[in-house]
DNA sequence: GCCCCTATTGGACAAATGCGCAATAGCCTT
DNA sequence: AAGGCTATTGCGCATTTGTCCAATAGGGGC
């Protein structure tokens, strides 16, 4: 096998197992197991542990990312590509979220993990803001401050998912996205039941 | 030192050692050496690892909890309790709010965290929700769903300050405060500016 | 067909971890 | 003063972890 597929076999088992078990769980062994190979064979690829964690990370939330911002793209105006955002981020499963939450509580102490999991919440508030920021001018929505409206709904979203994966029942799957719909069309100041999920329409 | 004493000795060096480096990283010997003594007297009060965390946890958590709830009973109309909810929330340091971090993370793979954790929000969804209850029957707030509301406040304000924990000055303090507050204010149809920090005041 | 380069193996190693246990020390009761 | 109960010690054990390394295999260039 050539090193470039060999490094992303080794990746994708990575992420296979970090979606089992967690990131900080996730050991070299497990990978190891996964590719049904040898532990030492990832050495030879990765000089660390953080190092594979960090690019599995990168790669597994940076691919959700750009399924969001394709589904964007597919989308004309800024209602539609608002309402593309909400469906493509809710229809991700559990697992993609339960890899923010390690992220996020390793990233203090994990300075490669903080950087890519920093990095990667900023591109999505841009894209968000960006969306704003053309209903704005097509005079669709209505927003003082479009980067601090993107933080808040993306901030809701993430706090409220948090709840459905920590938690289990707290809160439900459908109330998190039917609650973070709402606020974002009063946030935007745009028609209630415009961002009802476009797959239920 | 009488056993009920030195329980609590034990959970305080156990949260002690779980600020500095996170809940799933504390060990035996780190509570251990905290405490000065030895790692099987640890054992010896507590069966295993993962209890302890979970009371340590658990009583930091509560902690917090306490103060809004009691900050919150020294108000007696509902924008006062709501203003000094955010106050107490947000006067606590960033640590706490990595132990938040740590716990959700964990909450999934650790049966114990997750039950105590998922009670504790519960609570302060609850405290919430009983202040709009009462601002909407007083007249002074309009909501039609304030359990919604109440997980909506409270998961924007988790979102926004796990960003400024996680990754700095992405999003700052200051801004994570008067979002959230400027967030609860629309939500709960109250007059803008209301929920001012009552210390800026 | 031979040889070298490198992918790959499989195990060794040290460090760290939760947990258990036999020995000890210190206090309270009698 | 004696004795017993228990808090406390300090170490040992088994396991798991990341990392490293000498040995092997296998394939492509001469």
């Amino acid at each position: 096998m050539s090193p470039d597929d060999r490094r992303s076999a080794i990746v994708t088992a990575a992420r296979t197992v970090m979606e089992r078990r967690g990131i900080a769980a996730t050991t070299v062994r497990d990978v190891a197991a996964e590719l049904g190979t040898s532990s030492g064979l990832i050495h030879h690829y990765y000089a660390s542990m953080d190092d594979l964690l960090a690019e599995a990370f990168e790669q597994a939330a940076r691919e959700d990312l750009e399924d969001t911002l394709s589904a964007i793209a597919d989308e004309s105006d800024p209602e539609g590509q608002l309402a593309a955002f909400f469906d493509t981020y809710n229809r991700s499963d559990d697992s993609g979220m339960q890899l923010w939450l390690d992220a996020w509580a390793e990233a203090s102490r994990r300075p490669a993990l903080r950087r890519i999991s920093r990095t990667l919440n900023e591109e999505w508030q841009r894209a968000l803001a960006g969306i704003i920021r053309e209903g704005v001018d097509a005079g669709v929505m209505v927003c003082p401050d479009p980067d601090a409206s993107a933080w808040r709904i993306l901030s809701l979203l993430d706090g409220l998912v948090l709840q459905v994966v920590a938690h289990g029942d707290v809160v439900s799957r459908e109330q998190a996205d039917a609650w973070s719909r709402t606020a974002a069309e009063s946030e935007l100041g745009i028609r209630a039941g415009l961002l009802t999920p476009t797959l239920a329409r």
